[in-house]
DNA sequence: CAGACGTGCAACCATATGGTTGTATAATAC
DNA sequence: GTATTATACAACCATATGGTTGCACGTCTG
C-alpha cells in the first residue's frame, strides 16, 4: 500500500473546489450509498438542466471523485471514496499540526515549572 | 459537547471553497502550526500583493477556518482548527455512507449462499 | 426501420474569483 | 509633530463558474 496519498496542489484545489458545491456533494452522496447511476437517472433527482448535471458530473470526474464508463449509450457514474479519504488525511494532517504545536507547548511548560511571563 | 456540528450547505460551500485554493491552505497550516500573525507578516511570505493576501485571509474568515482581532494597528490572524474538523467530519460522513452500503452487501450475500447471476 | 432516449458539446449569460494598482486613514516610532 | 507602517477599501481585469438553450450523433426499443 505504497500508493502516492500526496496530491499535487492543483489537484487538491480541483478537488476542494469539486466539493464546495451542494448539488455535487449529493451526487456523491448518492453514488456512495447506492448503486451506480447513469447521468439521466442522476439527472432526475435535480431541478435543473440535465446539461447542467452533465457539468457537476464532469467537475467531479476531473477532480477523481467519480468515474465514468459507457454502457451502451448510458454513462454509468461510481463514487470514489479513495478521494473522499484523501481530502479527509490532508485535513487530518493540518489539524495535526496544531496538535503538535499545541504538544510542544505542554512539554514547554512542563519543563520550566516558572514559565515567563512572556 | 452538544455544539451544532452540521453545516448549511452555504457555510460547507464556503468551507470547502476557501481550501480550494493553495495559497489558503498554506496560510492555514502556518497559523496551525505557529504563532498567531498579523496580515502584513503573513503577505511577507507570499509573492503577491498585499491586498491579494488579504483578500485570502477575508475569504478564510468568512468560511470561518480563521478569525481576525485587533491588535493596535495589527490584525491578528489565528487559526481555527475546529472548522478544519468539520469539514473533516462530513468527509468521514460520505465515506460511512461507502462503508455501510459495502456491509449491507457483504450481509446479503451471507445470507444468501448462492447469489443470483445479475 | 423510425422514433425515442441518452449523451456530448457549443454558445451564451450573470456572477464570482484570484490577482492588480491606487487611495485614504489609523497606529506607531522617532 | 512628522514619517513610516499596517490596514481597509475601491476599482479594475482576465478568467472561471453554475446555470441556460440548442444541436447533433449514437444507442436502444417496439
Amino acid at each position: 500500500m505504497v500508493a502516492r496519498l500526496s496530491l499535487t496542489d492543483p489537484e487538491l484545489d480541483q478537488l476542494f473546489r469539486a466539493l464546495a458545491d451542494g448539488t455535487r456533494r449529493d451526487i456523491i452522496a448518492r453514488l456512495l450509498a447506492g448503486e451506480p447511476s447513469s447521468v439521466s437517472t442522476l439527472a432526475a433527482r435535480y431541478d435543473m438542466s440535465f446539461a447542467a448535471v452533465q457539468k457537476h458530473v464532469a467537475v467531479l470526474e476531473e477532480a477523481g471523485l467519480v468515474s465514468k464508463e459507457a454502457r451502451g449509450r448510458e454513462r454509468l457514474v461510481r463514487g470514489n471514496p479513495e478521494r473522499i479519504a484523501q481530502a479527509r488525511t490532508l485535513l487530518l494532517q493540518l489539524e495535526q499540526l496544531w496538535i503538535s504545536r499545541l504538544t510542544q507547548l505542554d512539554e514547554l511548560f512542563a519543563e520550566s515549572p516558572t514559565p515567563s511571563a512572556d
